[in-house]
DNA sequence: ATGTTTTGCTTAAACGTTTAAGCAATCGGT
DNA sequence: ACCGATTGCTTAAACGTTTAAGCAAAACAT
């Protein structure tokens, strides 16, 4: 008896893939009709719909996705561009957006640039010969030039940026509101006693760093603070980079009494050096990072930063992706959704008492 | 004239995708000559190959890959499972998998299961249904019944588990040596002049962490150090219940002096705890991490951990895909490659003065 | 009873590619 | 000059699905 169960397991499992035809044979009608009633058309009994269902089910049918792809002309695949997996924040965003997509029937087609111009073009011909139905991305550090995302454009299949974006490019775009961050981090330095609050900033060109910086400048002027040169610098945000910059900041005659870096990486670097020196963290210096990585709560002392709201940028993006699916019509207009950032306030900027 | 050319773009670009047929209608040759020339078969002269890779060229021609899929009968996509995509070890072996696999013409589609059965089942159905030409996993921690994995081998696509895997699937596994790490960690600490060696270990049922536990058990015994039961624990090791096993140890009225954690993570909650109760590390009690999360180097004290080779680990799994590929008979059959981990001495377990 | 609508299907083409089979022209050897 | 092999292509079918068009039967209205 158990035996013969393997066996009849065995023999369905060694049948080849199964599909609508078979359907079809079985119950003696056509093609279309098992393809329709599978789809649950209007113009199909309830009766035949029932019996297709009941054979899919035993002949254990698995739709065919690369056919329905083809003549559709649509994959259900959306590729995502990242510059990297391995932070937090992009790791998050993704797992979001793919909750979001999955949902609706679509899969996600992930690839990262490794912040290289180079890979991210690349990766843009990639997905567009894996023939995704759009593609969601966060430009790499390098990428100055924006050909390679118009090649996305022209082939008319939506393009959404988050995070990393620009203007330029006419698209959609989903990111937090850097310049008013800053606002929010000065601000705060400000009331806990800050007069001399330096950034260690991120590239110029990057649009997202001149947010930043503008937010910075602007807001010391708002707090009547000097702008100083020496208290600006930009830094590629690595680790290392931010222990080169916090002892570049140190060696200044006139220390500053509060660092804002702008990303949390680097941040970690400059609190390395501050301990190293004995430098006491808040009350000689404070610090605030920017991205709210997971070891900003778990380095002593914790690292104040700003939550850049992963969780709702992947949603978005995905529903934005989504709207554009729907309506085929690829009216591509700049279209900025721009979420309040959030401060998260933990020791290493905590009150002076 | 500037004006004419741009003209001359826009009307490419609004051309629909073109296709073989496109190509041979220009040449006034068949589809199927076009087709071959593209591949470079022998049986097409060297003319029209230049000739067809000309007019591809000019008319922006991509394949279509969905269309050669179908025919083909394989989508040159391979799917990943992982149990979570924001740790490093994850990260990076898929990054490794991503680079030799595009190098072949594969492109991954990246799903994780977030450590839960159900959404493994999930991962599995959404691969299939793309049409993967293989499967590269590493289970959840939930895992325990294997019949989801079964409906891969069924459906005759090769499967590659690594990290966490199960012997009892029979398909290729790539790992490091658990059982050996357990027994480096020990020496490292008999070596620093621990006696006490604590362990707060994975779950039992998942075989990798079996292992490490195996091996702390031999290797106490081949240091002639007592097994002591209350200093064995079993945890799920996120960095909430490293701190409460830690808290379990330190109540006990005969501390260790040692605690080896099978998790980084788990290792990280230990650290905080042990800080905020001022016990010296690793004077009072040394402290041995497992993972080299790049965390571990960035705390202070920075972990003491072992490295798992997600480098080598990537690449070998998606090598061994690879060569499942080229051959196409799937004679999936227990195929073990273990590498050999390695020590990464930092301070939480360096040497006592 | 007759015409109209609705229901429930079928037929056939299409998506873009690959490939087995086949055929004419050319070439090499005798 | 003739045979066989080789070269360089063509024809046509196939992959599995979807969908526009169409048709017969049933249901309804008058």
């Amino acid at each position: 008896m158990l035996k013969r169960l393997s066996k009849d397991i065995k023999k369905i499992n060694i049948k080849r893939k199964s599909t609508i035809k078979d359907i079809a044979n079985v119950l003696n009608i056509s093609p279309a009709a098992v393809s329709k009633a599978l789809h649950d058309d209007s113009r199909i009994s309830e009766k035949t719909k029932k019996a297709v269902k009941q054979v899919a089910k035993n002949l254990n049918y698995q739709p065919n996705h690369l056919a329905s792809a083809l003549r559709k002309g649509k994959s259900n695949l959306v590729g995502v561009i990242v510059p990297r997996t391995n932070s937090h924040f992009f790791s998050s965003v993704i797992q979001n957006m793919e909750e979001v997509l999955n949902k609706k029937g679509y899969n996600i087609i992930m690839t990262h640039s490794n912040e290289s111009y180079k890979k991210e073009c690349d990766s843009i011909d990639t997905l567009l010969f894996t023939q995704v139905d759009g593609i969601i991305a966060s430009m790499a550090n390098e990428t100055i030039d924006l050909e390679h995302y118009n090649k996305i454009k022209s082939k008319g299949i939506p393009l959404i940026l988050f995070d990393r974006g620009e203007n330029d490019l006419n698209v959609d775009y989903i990111g937090i509101d850097d310049y008013k961050s800053s606002h929010i981090i000065v601000k705060h330095l400000v009331e806990q006693g800050c007069k001399r609050i330096a950034h260690i900033s991120g590239y110029k060109h990057t649009r997202i760093f001149n947010n930043r910086i503008r937010g910075y400048i602007d807001a010391l002027k708002q707090h009547d603070l000097p702008l100083e040169e020496e208290l600006l610098i930009e830094s590629s945000l690595t680790i290392e980079d931010g222990r080169k910059k916090m002892l570049q900041l140190l060696s200044l005659k006139n220390r500053p009494d509060a660092v804002y870096v702008a990303g949390d990486y680097a941040a970690l670097g400059a609190l390395q050096v501050l301990k190293e020196q004995n430098i006491k963290i808040p009350n000689d210096i404070a610090l605030v990072g920017f991205g709210n990585e997971p070891f900003t709560a778990l380095v002593t002392p914790s690292i104040t930063s700003i939550n850049q709201h992963s969780e709702q940028i992947g949603k978005l993006a995905a529903k934005t992706f989504l709207e554009h699916a729907k309506t085929d019509t690829v009216k591509q207009t700049l279209n900025k959704k721009i979420l309040d950032a959030e401060l998260i306030i933990r020791d290493s900027s905590r009150l002076k008492s």
